[in-house]
DNA sequence: CGTCTATTTGAGCCCCGTCAAAGGCGGTGG
DNA sequence: CCACCGCCTTTGACGGGGCTCAAATAGACG
């Protein structure tokens, strides 16, 4: 049980339990997931690339870890970010091969969960299968955010809104002190999200700063007024569906 | 049994036996959808809206629709289309309220599916149940590809894939002849599927067209070169996840 | 036949990309 | 412990792809 008590582990349990309330039983059934083996990766390692066959869902315990996508020319589109108590591709197994890559970003912990043992949680327990499924159209619904981002934003909205975004899933898994959180991206994987340079990254970063919004530097973010960030960038949390407490719109927490 | 030999009730059947062998029962199990009522809808409506309650799943069975979001302010993002064959949200009813907006293009026709027999089907056909999920996840790889286009390619590129993916996706279901199709988009639809203007959509078709990779009038786009066109976007299908039958990369069917 | 929207084209400009270079910072090996 | 190296950060100058504004034409629809 010592693994299950660690902050990391109960991770999983605070996420999906802003979705459904989740039972003892639930809870313990949560914990198998928290008894199987840890397993490591550096940074900036590829945990899977785009044509491999997946065998396992991954659920990440500590580290940033990003979906990423290749063009022939090498052009490279990151398509979205996980974070503790994100799981990848909760069921990619039912396609044979992977169309994306997924990288880490720092060092992450994370756990392999075989097929069955998923499958087995989302049979036995309804509120574990009806809350993975939220996860997964969560993760839907923050990509067609993203294209929204990518497609109507301008520069220095589309890095607000990623900010904005980040910094609230990461609230919302307590990894947030106040107004400030670990922030390991780089100025170039700003870039890969946003479909910008990262030297025009850098521009909008500092007139971030300048207006008073974030502070970022030495891989530390600070979020000096998140009401201003999420006006400036029409932030709407909606599509985080964090339906049941809402943490999200209690914007000072 | 008229509406489910009807060519446009078969159109479900058919894709989804391109991604799993389909048995006669699992046919006469989604012959059930074939004969709910069908319901109609005009061109430019809303079927359901932002901030709105899903009740039902609905499957296309004529006509085009897309997935759109708004902001504030009034710009709009087109996050997806779905042509005949395709659901609307199969498995939204777990979410308390929509994220997105769906409108028709054209007028459509669509059968409501009450949540109990997209349930009922999948707890008792699981080759059915797998092929739902594949329909979710295709849909989800789909997204991905877009945020490529938008990030990473021109405007040329991105009107180039857009119209390959369409392309390729309604010959999957039998809405091809030979090198042409109907497509209803209008030139400011293709705008805000990929983040342009409409007078640079104007300008990059014409380009597409002296380049002769496509004719797009009146409705009607013929592909003269489906290979170049392929080419020049960096158009991979894979993302489209045609695994059983490969009717893809045989690009002349 | 009138109205509304879509299509088409031109002129000019601006946001963001490109190119370039300097400085900072962490990691690594001698 | 320091020197070196690679990557990140930062800034400037300049150029271009796509946007804005404008207007004319063509279809679609009632």
């Amino acid at each position: 049980m010592i693994s299950a008590t660690a902050p990391e582990a109960q991770r999983l349990y605070r996420k999906l339990q802003q979705f459904t309330q989740l039972s003892e039983f639930d809870r313990a059934a949560l914990d198998e997931i928290g008894r199987l083996p840890l397993l490591r990766a550096d940074a900036r390692k590829d945990l899977i690339r785009e044509g491999d066959n997946p065998t396992v869902v991954r659920l990440i315990v500590s580290g940033w870890v990003c979906r990423y996508k290749t063009l022939p020319d090498g052009r490279r589109q990151i398509v979205g970010f996980l974070v503790p108590g994100d799981f990848c591709d909760l069921n990619v197994y039912i396609l044979r091969q992977m169309d994306h890559s997924i990288g880490s970003i720092t060092p992450v912990k994370y756990v392999p969960i075989p097929p069955d043992v998923i499958d087995h949680l989302m049979a036995e327990r309804p509120r574990i299968a009806q809350a993975f499924w939220w996860q997964e159209l969560v993760n839907n619904a923050t990509q067609r955010e993203w294209l929204m981002n990518l497609g109507q934003r301008s520069a220095y909205e589309k890095i607000a809104n990623l900010i904005a975004e980040l910094f609230v899933r990461l609230r919302a898994v307590g990894l947030t002190e106040g107004s400030i959180c670990e922030f390991p991206l780089t100025q170039p994987d700003i870039a890969e999200a946003t479909g910008l340079t990262a030297v025009h990254v850098n521009r909008m970063l500092r007139a971030l700063r300048t207006d008073g919004l974030i502070d970022l530097r030495q891989k530390r973010l600070e979020v000096c007024n998140l009401r201003a960030l999420m006006n400036v960038s029409m932030f709407n949390p909606n599509y985080l569906h964090f339906e049941r407490e809402g943490l999200v719109t209690d914007a000072d927490g």
